[in-house]
RNA sequence: GCCCCCAUCGUCUAGAGGCCUAGGACACCGGCUUUUCAUGCCGGCGACAGGGGUUCGACUCCCCUUGGGGGCGCCA
């Protein structure tokens, strides 16, 4: 009987999906799919320092929000949960015990001093990294009781084979792993919780897992998962481990990144470290001075105000980012299908449904990937100019309820529609909020961009300024208020003055929406109406001229 | 420091010894379209890291060097 491939996306809940992990997912989907298997969900909880409350949630929605739909897994069950490991204790502890009493693992009491001394020590004495130094005789049970009743953590270690390893990798080929780097490892922490390496073996073999997909940061950990396996008596499963996303400058893309991009920033813009602090909302002198040596990272909330207050954007790391910046879902998935594998011919635009047909472990290439921003974006605005309306309508919906309310957030169907009309050719829906914001705004909250009123109003002997105040007179005549009619007024009384129609649409872009950008000219009056329109320009009349 | 992985245009990649004068996409540069922004269209620049082998022949195979990256947790 052929066995049925069954693979796992296996996520720790501490934030949001990150295009690492999305990747990852997205290529144990494939590979389900491909061979008409399963693809499970397993959530890796078993740091309870690290697990975010909401973050499991999060992760379900970004992952259902992509389309990869897990056949197994929370929310959906099947017959291998419960999927959550902090639900699966029983039978870690089962596992344990029967290493325990096999002598394949035993108790050790030294705590993360100790074993941090122990580890500085053994890099700077000796060439090999550190290895956990294996006891002649293994404590017994009384002893760890003894040693938790003194106030000493009680691990469980596993009983390393001595011997070398082969891990059959199906993108790298064959990886030596020489016995010299294996160690005994922790396999229960000291609240009793497994540790990754243990769940993550005993889950795949009652999960029944055939193939593991997973980043190249895990490559050497194989090794101890097979000698695990092996302890066992588990088959492993095929190992495919995933070449690492590079950020553009190289090296693994992080929500680091992030920090990166402000503290930078915050240098460039020589502010003042009691003024950074208040932008983000810090108390604390010590932990920002930490910070700004990028020895950590502050908390997302406060990056985000110091982000803002600088006036830059954080790059888009997480899925949620790029849900909000205004991309499609299906081009997030075609692209990242991308970092690391190929069709093997120069087709590069697919659909989910054809990655499905295509994907194949073997045309996974080694070399990390660098994220390339650029081309997503231009990704991005192909798709959207090949969407039916009515995806890129539901898409458009989709964006406004991830983003805090804004002037867009009520509006109709068929403004948002016509809208996107307007803006043809916008790369993403952030541009159209861009473009388009200040016509939905209230009159009074409108601000003008100095550089813009001075270009297009205030330079020279204020030729833009007298054009405006024309426009104002005629335009009060004006009873059509069609864009139509409006854009046949325009041009005409360009004409008349003989005057490039950039001279007569930019003031009054300026005038009307305070920038430089905004929908063709009668389209913009069109959607202001006429009151409106006026109105504006009274108001921009004024306070250009009196300031 | 030690171990492991990797190496084709700036970036992602095609290339499985002769198909290569190395193909595509993004970026970039130039031009066109244009009332702003952004699209769109046309054209251009642009790579086999270096050195040794193997072979009639190497981008493709082997070795070394160099460069890049990852791992070395009671994180996953």
């Amino acid at each position: 009987m052929i066995e049925t491939v069954r693979t796992r996306f296996a996520p720790s809940p501490t934030g949001y999906l990150h295009i690492g992990g999305a990747r990852t997912a997205l290529f144990n989907y494939l590979l389900a799919k491909r061979l008409g298997g399963k693809f499970l969900l397993r959530i890796e909880d078993t740091d309870r320092t690290r697990n975010i409350a909401g973050a499991e949630q999060k992760l379900l929605d970004d992952l259902r929000w992509l389309g990869l739909q897990w056949d197994e897994g929370p929310q959906v069950g099947g017959p291998a949960g419960p999927y959550c490991q902090s639900q699966r204790l029983e039978r870690y502890a089962e596992h344990a015990r029967r290493l325990l009493d096999e002598g394949l693992a035993y108790y050790a009491f030294e705590t993360r001093a100790e074993l941090d001394a122990m580890r500085t020590a053994a890099r700077q004495s000796g060439e090999r990294g550190f290895r956990y130094p294996r006891p002649k005789s293994f404590p017994a049970e009384a002893d760890a009781q003894k040693a938790r009743d003194a106030g000493r953590p009680a691990v469980l270690r596993f009983k390393m084979p001595e011997r070398d390893f082969v891990i059959h990798d199906q993108i790298l080929g064959d990886v030596d792993v020489a016995a010299s780097e294996l160690s005994d490892f922790v396999i229960v922490k000291n609240d009793g919780w497994p540790t990754y390496h243990f769940a993550v073996v005993v889950d795949d073999f009652h999960m029944k897992i055939t193939h593991v997909l997973r980043g190249q940061e895990h490559l050497l950990n194989s090794a101890n998962h097979m000698a695990l396996q092996e302890a066992f008596g588990y088959p492993t499963p095929a190992y495919a481990h995933l070449p690492i996303i590079f950020t553009m400058k190289g090296g693994k893309m992080s929500k680091r990144e992030k920090d990166t991009v402000v503290r930078d920033a915050v240098k460039t813009s020589g502010l003042a470290d009691d003024q950074a602090m208040e932008l983000a909302g810090l108390i604390d002198a010590d932990s920002y001075a930490a910070w700004k040596k990028s020895k950590t990272q502050l908390e997302a909330e406060s990056l985000q105000r110091l982000a803002s207050g600088l006036g830059v954007a954080l790059p888009e790391i997480d899925i949620h980012d790029f849900r909000k910046s205004g991309y499609l879902p299906e081009v997030l998935v075609n692209f990242i299908a991308l970092l690391g594998w190929s069709p093997g011919d120069d087709r590069e635009k697919m659909t989910l449904s054809e990655l499905c047909e295509l994907f194949g472990v073997e045309r996974v290439g080694k070399k990390s990937a660098r994220f390339d921003r650029d081309k997503l974006l231009s990704f991005n605005t192909t798709a959207l100019e090949a969407a039916s309306t009515e995806r890129k309508l539901a898409a458009f919906r989709d964006y406004l309820s991830v983003n805090e309310a804004g002037p867009l957030t009520g509006l109709d169907d068929a403004l948002l529609e016509r809208l996107m009309k307007l803006c043809a050719g916008f790369r993403t829906f952030s541009d159209i909020v861009t473009k388009c914001a200040a016509l939905f705004a209230p009159d009074e909250s409108l601000q003008y961009d100095p550089k813009a009123v001075k270009k297009w109003l205030l330079k020279g002997e204020r030729p833009g300024l007298k054009v405006l105040g024309e426009l104002r007179q005629a335009l009060q005549g004006l009873d059509d208020w069609s864009p139509q009619n409006l854009d046949t007024f325009i041009r005409a009384f360009a004409e008349q003055r003989e005057l490039g129609l950039g001279k007569v649409a930019q003031p009054l872009r300026v005038a009307t929406t305070g920038t430089t950008i905004s929908p063709q000219i009668s389209d913009t009056l069109a959607l202001l109406g006429r009151e409106r329109t006026l109105a504006r320009i009274d108001r921009a009349l004024k306070q250009i001229v009196a300031s």
